[in-house]
DNA sequence: GCATTACTTTAATGACTATTCAAGAAAAAT
DNA sequence: ATTTTTCTTGAATAGTCATTAAAGTAATGC
């Protein structure tokens, strides 16, 4: 048929995922992507449309290769699950020098309030992080993980969600990576 | 001397405030604030320096504003004080039709992750806020309100301003309201 | 080999950005 | 009343923004 792309097409996507979420959709210009992905205007616009297309492509991208939810999911103990969720988050925090936060947080403040289809978007993949969470605690609740005087496990998942947002937001100013550690503790305390 | 200015500064700067908030510093160009403060672009400039003069100076204008701390400090109660805390900002997000979260923690997505100066604002805040909470803790300790099992009380001040900051983020896609009173709930449940 | 088709390259577009220049206007000090 | 000083006004500047127009290039199907 005819001329073939030079690049490959998820491997852009990729580095445009990374750069949106460090530096987020006004922080961003084409001719930034054009310098960090080595891809010219006109093949980004060719390939995915405008800058709102690719970054709403790049979010996409984002929770895709998100691995809280597997976690969730694939971990035997409920509890576990949760814990590990929250020390894979600690460890993420630490080690990215650069403070990227949740690229899904990120752009809950940056765009949801004016932007109801990102708005719409980031709460749907909300209420299935939730709904994993759910179904951990589920299961916790089943291996007696759960004290008494915890009987809404709903209400609970979107406690952990929220925390867990918290988290990497407060990362973004704290210097003293205990500060972190107290949260992630006192939050998971309610096992306890 | 010579001629005074024709428009008040707090009112302005409470008016910048109130703009950069709710759209952010990207978000908000020298043109939108000449058209809503109701003030010519070089009284601006003579007035405050720059577009990040006017916005360090509206946050800090924001943070003098605000009532957290206050409400921490005057509630006898020191559990009341912190539900008091919480009821305030659920009240205000439920009142708020758009959505502006916490100016501050907006910021620090924003801002504070390629701006050092920002950050350590933030950071000092954070930590002002967070001593807030803890002497309201030490008074809910003496009163009886703090179970046994919680002995941190540091961790429990900054496991709060957390989840704090954390319900202004996720108010921002909410759509369901019960979503917000179940983290509170279940947040506040370290006092059962 | 040739036409077709899609990609790449370069340059241009027009709108918007923060900031400043220069001139006019008003109030206070003398 | 005049001078001085600061404010206001309107226009200009230089740069960046997202997007597209136009021309060149390479690979495929025939």
């Amino acid at each position: 048929m005819s001329r073939r792309k030079e690049f490959d097409m998820t491997e852009v996507l990729d580095k445009a995922t990374d750069y949106f979420w460090q530096h987020g959709y006004e922080g961003t210009s084409i001719q930034d992507l054009v310098q960090h992905l080595g891809v010219k205007a006109q093949s980004l616009y060719n390939a995915y449309g405008g800058k709102r297309d690719l970054f709403l492509a790049s979010l996409r991208n984002y929770v895709r290769q998100s691995t809280v939810i597997s976690t969730l999911e694939q971990t035997a103990s409920g509890k576990e699950a949760i814990v590990k969720v929250f020390r894979d988050l600690l460890d993420d925090l630490a080690r990215s020098e650069c403070k990227k936060g949740c690229f899904m947080f990120n752009t809950s403040v940056e765009l949801a309030p004016h932007d109801p289809e990102i708005a719409e978007f980031i709460e749907k993949e909300r209420t299935r992080s939730e709904l994993a969470y759910y179904q951990a605690l589920l299961r916790a609740k089943e291996q007696g993980d759960i004290p008494k005087r915890h009987s809404d496990l709903m209400a609970l998942a979107r406690y952990l969600h929220n925390a867990q947002g918290g988290l990497t937001v407060t990362a973004k100013t704290v210097s003293d990576p205990s500060v972190l550690e107290d949260i992630a503790k006192v939050t998971l305390s309610i096992f306890d």
